[in-house]
DNA sequence: ATAATCTCTCTAGCAACTAGAGGTACAAGA
DNA sequence: TCTTGTACCTCTAGTTGCTAGAGAGATTAT
């Protein structure tokens, strides 16, 4: 039997994760301990790693949990796994597609900066204005940090 | 004077993000009409078209926070403008980087799928081992809606 | 005058965690 | 055996960038 620790450790999963995961019932509610610490075999530890696996893979969570569903049914037909696979295809071909045109966006600005005073800079004015741009991107939710 | 309304069609900016804009302090508190309502003038309506279009290029708002802070200081240097744009740049390419290995990995793993039973399903199969995978893919938190 | 549409504030919710407080369990060394 | 140090427990609240809804007041058009 596994501590939340060790498993943490196997599956690469943050422990804090491991029990948000529990709560959200993606995993079962773990055996505890005399002591009321979570227990864990090695059977969770494959459920884990198959979640971390697919959030890896960009699939959300609801998703997985479909999956993880199927997955535990394994005499139906796999159409349904297929189909949730292909969707998330789609989806990360359309954040190319976007994140794309952001990028040469961004370099056309950066490349426009003469390095000088702010007011003359093409960045801020670019952003000032859409009629500077080039594409018509959509919107693309990215975040700065990670 | 523009109505919040007004100013949201204008801008392409729904009214409750212009309240939230408000509140979070990236739009100044709008004057109000005698009987408590918003009104604008063009300069928020310039201002709140520079965040929109920032955030469609994936700009998170504490960036935009202080390009902003900048073009209120035109005579400044541009430098901080231009670093602000390459790191977010950078970001984006590395977001491309990441989502074009998870689409090959994704493609592979459907072109295996024989359409059979979950049992055989190599979708499933290699969400339960990373042995499977061809490539060392990393994190990347994406979202399958939108 | 009245109806329809805005607008107001406030609270709560989304995804997928992360961080922290305050307290308990357990394993290893003296 | 005792003690120390780490790991663990629960619970709440915070993150990002909004969005949705309730219940009430303002404006506008007819």
């Amino acid at each position: 039997m596994l501590s939340i620790g060790k498993l943490s450790e196997a599956a690469g999963v943050k422990v804090p994760t491991i029990r948000y995961y529990e709560q959200i019932g993606i995993l079962p509610a773990a055996e505890r301990s005399t002591g009321n610490q979570r227990l864990y075999t090695s059977t969770t530890s494959d459920r884990l790693s198959f979640i971390r696996h697919a959030r890896d893979l960009g699939f959300p969570l609801d998703a997985i949990r479909d999956l993880l569903a199927m997955s535990d049914r394994p005499d139906q037909p796999c159409a349904a796994v297929d189909s949730i696979a292909r969707t998330q295809l789609a989806a990360v071909e359309g954040r190319i597609a976007r994140l794309m045109a952001l990028k040469s966006e961004l370099e056309r600005m950066i490349a426009q900066c003469a390095g000088g005073c702010v007011a003359d800079c093409r960045v801020i004015e670019c952003l000032g204005s859409h009629a500077h741009c080039s594409t018509d991107h959509g919107r693309e939710r990215t975040v700065l940090s990670e």
